[in-house]
DNA sequence: CTGAAAGCGCTTACAG
DNA sequence: CTGAAAGCGCTTACAG
């Protein structure tokens, strides 16, 4: 591997020189740069980046801590994250936080062993000791989906989603409307707490009274949602339409609907949450939650923190869309095609 | 930041034994070793990793090249590779290739930039240029779900485990069997073409022939699993049993062959493959790809790679495993609860 | 505009 | 077993 003193050889020159035409120093006399370049050119020469780190002082490296849950969209958002980091040539060291225990030690060393130029946390809020360690030494630290007083963040406004999700029902005419969710996770503590909000708001708004049996929580699976049919179908008055927490239960929501010969959206208008592949195919109504722009906009916003750090730090919340697709209906509108049908 | 210079001063030794002490070496006094980890301890120190880079001459850095897909269960091979590292403490650097450009790209870095001490292709065969780079450059590298004659790799053996699935069929009574599969795709080009062998083998085993009009490719997603059970109930002598190139095609299959009136699995036995997270819910019967393990055993074939390389190149191949649920049972069979019932 | 030199924070023969 | 010193490959004031 040629080094930069093999370079300044050959290009007849001091290794300042060289330097200084790799880092595009301006004031370089354009026959040296093209010397050098030429130098560069016919050695293959590529500068070490640890040498590089020690000299200048960072690493160029960023690091995302990301929880290692297959359900929520991460392979989207890591896209994102790519995006966001196009233009510039950060290298990226992705640091992955599976058990409670790991978290821990992973959370302890962050400050101490690691040498990124920025970390994005994704879907995490580090302790409040870590929080204060990072900002004492003064790392640039972005939140992606999730909140920090102290720290600047990207996030999804979960509330304003499902309030845009209710409301496009209540357009549609429906009046008894219940909500399923699923517990709130250790990772996501806040989510189906803001939904409830969301919808409660928009449902106030109409004018409509939320009855605490239409409000369901259930375990985050299509059984659970399966389970939630059963519920609502032995009320007296069951609901037309149901929000549901997740596209996963939504499945589970559509199944037991047509187990109990009920058609979607005729019977039952269904809108889901997160749009997960599997809802294209079956059509159903959901919200789409803009993954991929909480990664991008992640990263452009630690690029920012690096060069100029914000204070206060700087918070962004992303909006979610309503996909309508054939889940969702008038009440007794039949003329929809109901779900999984071919196009 | 406390610097090596700074422990040594506070331990009273010299730098060069901070460092023995650092980095486990045999040969250094109990007590001074003891006065060394104090001094570490009391000060807070963390050896920077820059500097070790340069010095040492590696990275303590692996690289992870991975296709941008959704579809694959890339999330839980990043797990098996975690779990492959979590004894060692190298670094991991994912660089995410989408498009062919980008790949073109990130292909020509590679043996350049990179100052990885070993790379892990994921679903990805280098171009035989950079192949010959990293030879030559003496960079480990290790291909994982893909293989190459020069290096050594971990990859599932499709044509076994279709072979396995056939074989359950034709074990419940089945004779008249069909495969439905998707085109090849760009990252994985031979999977479908082992799948076809391993079926044709084992109905041959069996004395069986396989009817060109049971071999259908097929879009891969729900509709052409759906198009498949159209074009099969429209044969003269339609197949009993279906092997599913992909789970999402099999949610098709079993939506279309309800829509008919027809069960599963008396009336069409439905194997699938993937094991994606919805099989389970519905009670799909699929092979299992042990992405996990593709991931643990890919880093540890490359931390083995770095420390002694193999010659001629290891290759390992992993085999998939059938899980049984409730889509498949003999020909004519009603006693099986069918799918997505509760459990 | 450019060269020579110090310095970034480690590691590692080399002596002792 | 341990210290002093050279060296890893860059960057960056400092002169000129």
């Amino acid at each position: 591997m040629p080094t930069i003193r093999d370079v300044a050889r050959e290009a007849g020159v001091g290794v300042g020189t060289v330097s200084r035409v790799l880092s595009g120093h301006p004031r370089v006399a354009p026959a040296t740069r093209a010397r050098v370049e030429a130098a560069v050119a016919r050695l293959g020469y590529r500068p070490s980046s640890a040498a590089r780190a020690l000299a200048r002082g960072q690493s160029h490296t960023l690091e995302v801590v990301v929880p290692l849950i297959t359900r929520h969209g991460y392979v989207e958002l890591l896209r994102g994250i790519e995006d966001g980091l196009a233009e510039s040539d950060y290298a990226l060291v992705i640091r992955t936080i599976e058990r409670p225990a790991a978290r821990e030690r992973a959370f302890t060393d962050l400050g101490h062993t690691s040498r990124a130029d920025g970390i994005i946390f994704v879907s995490l809020t580090p302790p409040e000791e870590v929080v204060q360690r990072l900002r004492q030494a003064r790392m640039p630290v972005v939140l992606v989906d999730r909140e920090h007083p102290d720290l600047p963040g990207v996030a999804v406004d979960h509330e304003a989603a499902a309030a845009l999700a209710t409301r496009h029902l209540i357009e549609l005419g429906h009046r008894r409307i219940a909500l399923v969710d699923h517990p709130a996770e250790g990772l996501t503590p806040g989510v189906p707490e803001d939904r409830r909000r969301g919808f409660q708001a928009a449902m106030a708004e109409a004018g409509l009274a939320v009855r605490p049996e239409n409000l369901l929580v259930m375990d985050l699976s299509p059984e659970g949602g399966m389970a939630a049919v059963e519920t609502m179908l032995a009320l007296p008055e069951p609901p037309t339409a149901v929000l549901v927490g997740s596209d996963t239960q939504a499945v589970g929501v559509l199944e037991a609907t047509r187990r109990r010969g009920l058609r979607v959206p005729r019977d039952l208008a269904v809108v889901g949450y997160g749009d997960i592949e599997m809802s294209h195919h079956i059509g159903l109504t959901t919200v789409r939650v803009p993954v991929r722009d909480l990664g991008r906009q992640g990263v452009a916003m630690l690029l920012s923190e690096i060069t100029a750090p914000s204070s206060p730090p700087t918070r962004t919340w992303l909006s979610a869309e309503l996909i309508v697709r054939r889940t969702t209906a008038a009440p007794g509108d039949g003329s929809r095609g109901g779900w999984l049908t071919l196009p």
